[in-house]
DNA sequence: GTCATTTACGTGCATACGCACTTTATAGCA
DNA sequence: TGCTATAAAGTGCGTATGCACGTAAATGAC
């Protein structure tokens, strides 16, 4: 077995619990952010950075509902806006409620954005030539099921 | 669809790219870590420095043999390793290659270790829980399949 | 209208990640 | 033996992550 097993058995009741997952996914992750990654450099774009590009558009929004949408910390978010802010591609702003920290793509990251949805596409072609168109569309509805099983923990649910 | 499609249409010849795996895969990786780490947080363990336990033990080894082992980057195992060097779950020496800086676990570590595993077990079994225990079973030998088409980007193979 | 609560957000701290550069030590060859 | 190439590791920097805590604004009970 290529990746390396996490699991000792421990003597236990009933079955063996399955090889590690989550490693799994880990390992998984890194190797096609990296792969992801390839095609977003010559953009001065991180992965993270990309993701929070598509998830924006000229319409103001809330920062908390942004990271909603990502499914990524708040605090993360904020941090994670801050160089691109910084680069011109976002604007934040207050509204009616003061709470609010809106934000919005600039015409630069308009731009930026489009260029890296087309280097988006060939990343995700490339990989589905790695992978096998077919076995990728598998793939992706097991990690779809898994997603719809698994739900985020909500702090705002607790 | 539940997880947001980074896809926008462009037009292109030929396929359209199927819905972004990258994105699901970081999705389901940040659930799954939060799920696997509810069970290490007794411990003081996150998910890192369990990976990072139980690739080590009593016998010494060299930073660089770990790193490539977790798959990791060499600075950033330095660096998650001064954290546990501290609390004194691990042992840095030097042997007779000056330049090796060789890992072993202290006595501790070798018991937290095993704690953790424990931990481990539970968490691994509540996830197969969720997801149904064929479901994981499947979905391991998908990550697996993936895993051996996408190789990891070896910095010393290029 | 006042004040406690809630909501939205920021910051401090620690971990995590990886690239570029530097340092130190070994290996290999003249 | 000495000098260069290579190997292993550390550090600076920027990004990424999330928890605990703090702050300001809006909400709601009275």
């Amino acid at each position: 077995m290529h990746v390396n097993d996490i699991d000792a058995g421990l003597g236990h009741p009933g079955l063996e619990p399955l090889p590690c997952t989550g490693a799994r996914l880990r390992r998984l992750n890194r190797r096609t952010t990296v792969f992801y990654e390839q095609y977003l450099r010559p953009l001065g774009l991180r992965l993270t950075q990309y993701s929070v590009l598509v998830h924006l558009g000229s319409a103001p929004q809330a920062l908390l509902e942004l990271a909603d949408r990502l499914e990524m910390d708040r605090t993360t978010l904020t941090r994670s806006l801050r160089p691109m802010i910084e680069r011109g591609w976002v604007v934040a702003s207050r509204g009616s409620d003061a709470r609010l920290r809106l934000l919005s793509l600039t015409p630069d990251g308009l731009a930026l954005r489009e260029r890296a949805r087309g280097q988006w596409v060939r990343a995700q072609r490339s990989l589905e030539a790695v992978l096998g168109r077919a076995f990728t569309c598998e793939l992706n509805q097991r990690l779809e099921e898994a997603l719809a099983r698994i739900k985020p923990s909500l702090p705002e649910e607790n």
